[in-house]
DNA sequence: CTGAAAGCGCTAACAA
DNA sequence: TTGTTAGCGCTTTCAG
């Protein structure tokens, strides 16, 4: 059923039911037997036609690498709270850490489907700045920095370096690193070098041989620490990249006999739920992802709202948890 | 830029423009002509225009309780890996367990905005059937199964069965439970069902002292634990609704030297990946999160493509893993 | 294979 | 306030 037959159903005229759905004048009457014809019909107007006419699709496409991961879905809650106030729903795309899907989709976002994007991505290209470039709607990248484009993004630099600083502090003397593929600039990069600060601050020099690149998962942070402890120097303090390979690192420990804190103090970034309830509390550094999601939408809200073309920089800083993991007397 | 301006640029008409874009006839020398003018001007075709003429929408709508949570995570990315892989795209909407939510977003979704609706919910009320029975398009329900509609679930009951069946054979006399909401029919009243046939099989009463009602949260299987170890009968053994309630309730032993298996067996039912990380390692029952979302989402395909009126229920069955928190002598 | 032209269902300008 | 009507940008029939 369309507008126009429906419009007769009810006795009314077209526009009359379409200011019924776009708050506009309409007489008492009207409206009730608008309402009536509605119950009696169960129509419901075409969104799309609605949009072909008004350019606006109230939808937000939102591209992230996975979404099984508990940082990542907390940013898309933070995201999905403010944008549903505002009445924008959530095109989601799972690029499965896919960089080609990455492109796809924002090539796909080109095509008037939605009013903005949030971008989830962990490494960035030419390609993306590119694509970037073209697109002729706000983008607002999180958990990244891109120069030139909306961004909100962690302190990752710091995060590292303070938890590097903590057990350092504490009196560890061989240093080693479990972190993730440099590229990605933020879990990657800026952790490595927080790592690094801290290390050289302290009067050491980073040992390589003490730093493994690790996945994204707790398997790998299994096999790095195995890798690690199989050499002759044994590190006395691991920082992790992330949590979840810190639980992997920590689940050989167990199985070989280190203890924690005593032989191998632990630390990492990311203050997941997990880490609270590890057979060794782990310190680690919170981020505040779910803000970092609602500052995004604010961000891309005001960018919709005002088709600014100066873009912005937010950085969100961090709080260091300690636990059980790095207390050492 | 519409398509009539982009094709006099081209040099071509719009139903070459168009049938470039829909794999129709077109000769060699158009072809190319197109590409050359799509590098040049970036055109891109406006998908709710064409959508008003061809009713296709290409979206589905995925209504969520939440989203940071693993098992609905996994869901979720089964769903998106199936769809994505047809070309269709997630509409998702986060109702963060409000029911009005979910009822206002079947509503939207009824506006001839989607294709199809993929519904997770925990509590399914009259309100819900009618909304449902009203929906014009395919609707899969996952997770839950709600008579008369297409459903894809878990065997809850079997599965809160299985764990605490584990538990009694161990030798357990006092069985305690911790579970969530009866009113959400598969990890309320299923496992709370099956958890009661394994004790009664047992040849013991349910004592329904030593039942509490949990909310999905650590803090909760906290507090739950802690109020039932204030009582003077001590259970034996524990079976929980989630493995976060149960992570919590074992947060509870630790502080309180009840030690985990000799003095408390512990069981739950999500084999989350935490799980296996914990002080002392979770027995869980394995559900196929991810399947059930692959599952749900070939469901909708065949209900979209179809249009058969028959609904149709999937069960899954689940896996029994047993971990050190059961590990009796 | 191709182009002209008639809609798809809606909104909004305009005249009343 | 109201109803009429001209589009929004596209697809698809139909006649070549």
């Amino acid at each position: 059923m369309n507008i126009t037959e429906f419009a007769n159903i009810a006795g009314v005229s077209v526009s009359a039911v379409s200011r019924y759905f776009n708050n506009g004048y309409l007489a008492d009457d009207k409206r009730d037997r608008i309402k009536a014809a509605l119950d009696k019909t169960g129509y419901a107007p075409s969104y799309s036609a609605r949009t072909v006419r008004t350019k606006v699709t109230k939808l937000v496409g939102v591209i992230l690498p996975k979404l099984s991961s508990e940082s990542i879905s907390r940013v898309t809650e933070g995201i999905s709270e403010v944008l549903e106030e505002e009445g924008f729903e959530l095109l989601l795309v799972n690029t499965a850490n896919d960089s080609n899907r990455e492109i796809s989709s924002l090539d796909l976002f080109r095509q008037n489907r939605v009013d903005g994007v949030i971008l989830l991505a962990s490494v960035f290209t030419d390609l993306h700045r590119s694509l970037l470039n073209k697109m002729r709607i706000p983008v607002v990248i999180v958990g990244q920095q891109f120069k030139g484009f909306n961004c909100v993004c962690h302190n990752d630099f710091g995060a590292a370096y303070a938890m590097t600083k903590l057990m350092l502090d504490k009196g560890a003397k061989n240093p080693a690193f479990i972190g993730v593929n440099t590229e990605d600039a933020a879990a990657g990069r800026d952790r490595k070098l927080g790592f690094e600060k801290a290390v050289n601050e302290a009067g050491f020099a980073v040992d390589q041989k003490m730093c493994e690149i690790a996945k994204f998962n707790m398997d790998s942070g299994y096999e790095k620490a195995k890798k690690m402890f199989s050499g002759r120097k044994k590190p006395d303090c691991l920082f992790c990249a992330t949590d979840t390979i810190a639980a992997g690192a920590m689940l050989f420990c167990r199985e070989n006999g280190i203890r924690i804190p005593e032989d191998l103090m632990i630390g990492s970034v990311g203050d997941s739920r997990m880490g609270r309830v590890l057979y060794v509390p782990l310190s680690s550094v919170h981020l505040h992802y779910k803000t970092a999601g609602r500052e995004g939408a604010n961000m891309l809200l005001s960018a919709m709202k005002n088709g600014s073309d100066v873009h912005r920089i937010m950085q969100l800083e961090y709080d260091l948890i300690e636990r059980e993991s790095t207390n050492r007397k």
